[in-house]
Parts: C-alpha cells; structure tokens; sequence
DNA sequence: ATAGATATATCGGACGCCCAACATTTTTAT
DNA sequence: ATAAAAATGTTGGGCGTCCGATATATCTAT
C-alpha cells in the first residue's frame, strides 16, 4: 500500500517517534531494520534523514539506549521509554481507536 | 485525557484533516462543532488559527463544501471527499491497525 | 440600541517530521 | 589491497499542523 496522492492531506506525521517506541517494546532493533520495518506500514521507507535524528532525539530524552554491535547501533527501549510508550497508547486509542473498530473487528488473534 | 508533557514526542500532527473528513462523514457539522468534538479526542480543543485553516484547505480541494447558515458555515463531506477518506482510513488501518488490537477487542458494537 | 456571546477568519512564529543529497565509517568480497 | 556494500550521520529546505493574538461579522438578550 504505497502512500498515494490522495492521503497527502492526511499525511499522518508527528507518528514517527509513536510507531519507534511501539516497534521496539516488541523486539531491539537497529536503524536500518527500523526503517524497513516502518516503511512495511507506511508503504515507503523512510531515508536516513528522517531516521537517524528521530533515534537521536529519543536518546536524547532517555526513551531508548544504543549499543553499538559491529557496524550497527542497536536500540532497545528504556523503562521511561515504555511508561511513554503506555501512556501515548492510551492517547492514541482515546482519539482513533473508533475509527479503526467502525468497520467490525478483522480477525482477531488474542 | 490531557494531552500530557509525556507525549510531546508523539504528537500526533497530521491527523486533522483525518480526523474532520471522518467526523464530516457521520454528520454535517460547523466549524466550533467540529473543534469540540476533536477536542472530546484530544483531550485539547483545537484553536481557531489551526482548524480554520484546515477546513479552508480541505474546501480547496474539493473534499468539503461549506453552505452558510446564520452566524456559522456548516461543512459537509463531498463525494470527492468520502473517496478520499476511505483511502486515508485504509492507510491508517494499514499503518496503525495491529497496534490497537495488541491490548485484545474492546466491546465492539458492530 | 447597546452589550455580550458566538462563530468565523487571518497572521506570525514554532515544531515535528520528511526527503534528497552528500559524507563517513565499518564490514565483506575479490 | 582494493572495491563494493551496509549502516550511520548531517545539512538544507519544505510541509502540515498548532497556538496565541487579533479582528470582524452576526445573532441574542436586555
């Protein structure tokens, strides 16, 4: 699902750092895998530009750590990172969580 | 639900016109109308500077049409619009969907 | 008629995201 | 050793919100 011309008005930023913290409480990560990871959802990958400051922001603010592994850091979240995570959750249900269930449950695998 | 210190890195921008196509989908609304509603949301009644604009941009496109009515102009979702919000929703559906039914269905009202 | 409330509207500045382009470092292959 | 690939990183510019302030027009109550 490519990101088409039509969705350019609702270009769904500010996401960015959400959808980070949410991939990495399933599993540690690097940049790279991140990225594609992210671009699986949004349809594009996105560059190293968009990337790497996001990562380096959330350091900043002590919601993920690095350990570098060869050629790659690796990043996995923080304590404060999953009680942000938790918290911008409930956000993020309280304000779309309708819109999604309004077409009736897709399967549902608990 | 105030939108908190804790999710200033998961703003969110980007939704708006979103999320007023998908209100504007229900029922007509007016400008105020749709700024307590998102509010209800976000935890935030949006100001006027940031929903004015929107539906000024969204009628520029031709996703809404504006008729006056006394003192306020109610908007309605075009058939341009309906199409456009159907893309947008299975986008976000795409991008978003697992992370909402992670924590299992809520009562869901079909 | 006048005052207050309601609704629309615009402006300047800020912020997070986003890309294209470029650059650097490190690993891998030949 | 050298080249190619992989991963990280930075810079400049642009966009869609977003807010606070300000302004205007229109209904409503007295």
């Amino acid at each position: 699902m490519p990101k088409s011309e039509e969705v350019h008005l609702c270009d769904m930023r500010g996401m960015l750092s959400f959808t980070i913290l949410w991939l990495l409480s399933k599993r540690s990560m690097y940049g790279q895998e991140l990225a594609t990871e992210i671009g699986k959802r949004r349809g594009e990958k996105p560059n190293p530009g968009t990337i790497y400051p996001a990562l380096k922001d959330l350091a900043s603010h002590g919601l993920i750590e690095a350990r570098i592994e060869g050629r790659s850091s690796v990043y996995q979240l923080t304590k404060e990172g999953a009680v942000s995570l938790a918290k911008s959750r409930e956000y993020f249900e309280h304000a779309f969580g309708d819109i999604l269930l309004e077409s009736g449950p897709k399967t549902v695998a608990k």
